[in-house]
DNA sequence: CAAATAGTTGAGCAACTATTCAACTATTCG
DNA sequence: CGAATAGTTGAATAGTTGCTCAACTATTTG
């Protein structure tokens, strides 16, 4: 069965999962998402950053599963794909904010 | 009352908690802390990297009130300071574990 | 078809990070 | 006291990261 919960893999998958949510603009990409679906204009728009540097983070994000897009003509929708990942934004969140 | 919840101080708070869990060498260390206090000189044997390295992982960690060191004669002893870290902890594992 | 729009990709770069090394401080022991 | 042990500190460095820029693909619209 499973060996011991802390093996390379693991380690380094876990380190991974956290990563995800360590850098401001991604937070704020994820924080985005909590309601819904939201275009990848829309989030370039909020971020004030270019579509690339959007671009580039959505990709890390679906890399790792923790989103998912969907092309619709020329539009690109983005929402998360891992329920677990909000579930550790939100006890992050309240723990910075009433910690 | 409470501002908007994602101010950017609240943001780059948010993300530098996710960033202590960020990095193999810190989760282990971490792992190693959730039974309770270990010496630094136990950490360094088990992560197998030089006292240097281990001592300024720690300086992180403690300057963001993650752990806490004691110190004993020669030996400094550390321990979790921030109990919700294991929480966030835990349920990362969880999640990378069994789903 | 060409032009416009939405987004992606790869290269390049400045800033950051994790580690090591060497020198240091602090404590114990003879 | 001096030697040994435990850990810290700062500089140097190899590797990583987040962004921009320019060029690209894909789609719609005239």
């Amino acid at each position: 069965m499973s060996k011991n919960t802390v093996n390379p893999k693991n380690v380094s998958d876990l380190a991974s999962l956290f990563d995800a949510l360590s850098d401001p603009t991604r937070i704020l990409i994820i924080h985005a998402l909590l309601e819904g679906e939201v275009g990848v204009g829309e989030l370039v728009e909020h971020l004030g950053l270019t579509k690339s540097a959007v671009s580039h983070q959505l990709r890390g994000l679906r890399d790792k599963r923790i989103i998912r897009t969907r092309k619709q003509g020329r539009n690109v929708f983005v929402s998360i794909d891992d329920e677990h990942v909000i579930d550790l934004f939100q006890r992050g969140l309240d723990h910075i904010l009433h910690g």
